[in-house]
DNA sequence: TGCCGGGTGGCACTCGGTGTCACTAACGTC
DNA sequence: GACGTTAGTGACACCGAGTGCCACCCGGCA
């Protein structure tokens, strides 16, 4: 099983680097397959689409996020509990993160990496609106339990896209600031451009 | 340039029907040709894409939400005026919404084809942050004409969710109904499930 | 008649993704 | 030591989406 992992890293970091260089869609099956010394067959052994390249284990990240909500505090306000959850989940270290710039960059960037995103988001949106509906008493397919879980996600990765065209900000901060707008209605767009 | 348009019809709707009743992943290009009446080869000179079959020409209808952000007046709230927007782009004759149900069930249903609406959708939130931007004195690359345009948007597709799943509302009152929530802050969450 | 341009079909090709089979290297059992 | 088992792998054939290329037909026009 040591194996397994090793090559499948090997797969990652390849596709990672290819695809960053040449641009995803420019990038052949086999060309990834070769650098990670391994043949095509096996490629589609250990990831299940080309996208997937991208996205490391995002279903345990979603196991995840859906723990953090399990036990989240009744007395904390509902928004407040998904964006401490969402920061928790995307709480890297420092050495991590330009691994992650380079991840977000692709699936930001790259269209058939934004479409497929939408997919696995899908699985995020489903355990956000069960949170909401387990905290509101409304079924998971009622409109504000969908509704909170689209338009957070959206805030999250809002969040992620300027922390990624900025380059000087924290993520949590980002996070944090994208909520505040949703929590309380956009309060921004009642400021004026410029007013002491 | 009638007989363009005339099999352009014939193709959405063989792909329309063949889909509702296969499943989209299910359907072959040929199938569809062959119902269509033309070769392989023609049905990718009218649409780009298999998806592409099942969205007409959205093109036009986010230059139609464009006029119509344009020309919103200044003293109207900013949500309220991407609302009215989305309502009246999604105004459709009476006749017409079994159709628009058809493909919605298949856009919202078919993981291929949710996929795909990720890409389409980037023309609206563009389009969505450019008016935001106007309106707030903001690039349309900082963080709340993004986050409202991915909000919005977030909230258009979980109302058209609902008025697809329900089936006894309104899409404008649907539209409405989340466009609220949204700008009030999620008043919904502060309301217990069962209290006179 | 010849020319031209739009619309079309056929064909071959690339590439992503899947199913199948054979091979090898462990590993334990008799 | 011979044997079956199992995980991992590679090779091959196949399907379907999408593209490039070429030949064809047909209506308009000089």
């Amino acid at each position: 099983m040591d194996v397994r992992a090793d090559t499948r890293a090997r797969i990652e970091q390849a596709a990672l680097e290819l695809f960053t260089r040449t641009g995803f869609e420019q990038v052949t099956i086999d060309e990834i397959a070769d650098a990670a010394g391994i043949s095509r067959r096996t490629f589609f052994r250990y990831v299940a689409t080309k996208a997937d390249a991208v996205w490391g284990d995002f279903g345990s990240h979603v196991a995840r996020l859906e723990r953090l909500l399990a036990v989240t505090r009744v007395d904390q306000p509902v928004l407040a509990s998904i964006c401490a959850a969402y920061v928790e989940v995307n709480d890297y270290a420092a050495g991590d993160l330009p691994i992650l710039r380079q991840r977000l960059a692709l699936i930001l960037g790259e269209p058939a990496l934004q479409a497929h995103s939408q997919v696995r988001y899908a699985d995020v949106d489903r355990v956000v609106a069960e949170h909401v509906a387990r905290r509101t008493g409304q079924t998971p397919g009622a409109l504000l339990p969908r509704l909170v879980a689209t338009s957070t996600r959206a805030a999250a990765t809002t969040a992620f896209e300027v922390w990624l065209a900025d380059g000087t900000t924290t993520l949590a901060d980002d996070l944090h600031a994208a909520f505040d707008q949703l929590a309380l209605g956009f309060p921004g767009l009642r400021t004026p451009p410029s007013r002491p």
